[in-house]
DNA sequence: GTATTAATTACACTTTAGTGGTATTCCCTA
DNA sequence: TAGGGAATACCACTAAAGTGTAATTAATAC
């Protein structure tokens, strides 16, 4: 006990070698595996039981380093991956979080930095650069767009596309709101000439746009 | 020039005191203001013109850090928001983030990494610890659910269901799929059974139902 | 004080959506 | 090989949505 077991999955032997004898030379790490395809990782992991496992993004063969993460969680909860690549785009960087990687270090990253991110893994924090991490707000904060679409409608004609939205008939509508259908008819109507559209589903898409 | 313009959104006076004086008292910082009250800040900084702010989330009266942050982006891009506070819930960081704020330190932060995270913020990054970064990833890995309505359908069915999603009448449907608009009827026909409804609106809502 | 606008109702009409049944082909599996 | 699901297609029918025009009232704006 004592030691931090690590797990390499990384195709290049260079990358590979160098991060298990880092781990290796280091008192309080150890590697357990080192593997160079997802396949092979995903058949030999779970015995080797390590606690911590550096997975490439870019593996030979069919299976990335993302969704060898994503199957990985299939089969236990124990390890925790870092993602270790030279890719530092946002949709990489999103997608391995996703999948269920709690770090994302770049290959470019100082050996000590490499065995930093590993215990700060270990012990439950998430290593990843403070570039990285913008990028990855950058998923929350959404754009502070106001819709302009909605803004075009009177506060009325916004409480009637409310009920389109949920998806209630013309009939309940008139009910719940106390006017005939016929109102309900031109209103609707109203609506769909401001957002210069001629159905309920344009008139939603247009009005509530999806966000992702 | 040369300096990085802080301002400071912190009721405590001696927290106030304390993060103006580190910050003037260091080359390449400047504190170009310091505020007891959101209201008090959003009604002056911008003409103080900062590049970073640091803000407290807990402010006396009736707006909140993370509100300020809000309501400071609608009037300028300019100002990057550190949130530096005692709290460390997961709600607190992830309405921050998603109010703009870039980065997120606690007040415990040693003094020089509050400087490293001016820079940092400075420099594009968002400055988090490790920890923290971990429950912001947490939303995202999160909700593994899979969408048990969407699974009903055949790949065929989905398809044709997201065409209803973008707005498109069954005769550009048939047109597109290269099928008749009977057999585009009778898809959705069985798409509404299987989701238990009966109309295009209320299948959306339930195949695509809105996260928030 | 008059012009504009939102909200309301009405009627007639066209188009689209949704229902129900039947049938053929293909593919997969029990 | 018999059955089942998926995809395709057609028909007849009903229900709902959407269009066009017109008119009344109340509030608001100029």
């Amino acid at each position: 006990m004592g030691h931090i077991r690590v797990a390499i999955v990384e195709d290049q032997l260079q990358t590979r070698e160098m991060l298990s004898v880092l781990v290796n030379g280091t008192d309080g790490y150890k590697c357990v595996a080192a593997y160079e395809t997802a396949e092979a990782a995903l058949t030999n992991i779970v015995d080797a039981n390590p606690d911590i496992a550096l997975v490439d993004i870019h593996l030979p063969g069919g299976i990335s380093g993302i969704d060898c993460i994503k199957q990985l969680r299939t089969l236990t909860d124990d390890i925790q991956c870092i993602i270790c690549t030279s890719l530092e785009d946002s949709d990489h960087i999103f997608a391995a979080l996703q999948a269920g990687a709690v770090g994302y270090i770049t290959k470019s990253t100082p050996p000590v930095k490499i065995l930093d991110a590993i215990t700060d893994a270990y012990n439950g924090g998430s290593p990843m650069s403070s570039q990285i991490a913008r990028k990855v707000i950058g998923y929350f904060s959404a754009p502070p767009r106001i819709n302009t679409e909605l803004e075009k409608l009177s506060s009325r004609e916004q409480e009637l596309l409310a009920c389109l939205a949920k998806g209630y008939r013309y009939k309940v509508i008139a009910g719940m709101l106390f006017i005939s259908i016929e109102t309900v008819r031109k209103h609707i109507h109203n609506i769909y000439e401001k957002l210069q559209v001629s159905s309920r589903t344009d008139a939603l898409n247009k009005a509530y746009p999806k966000n992702k």
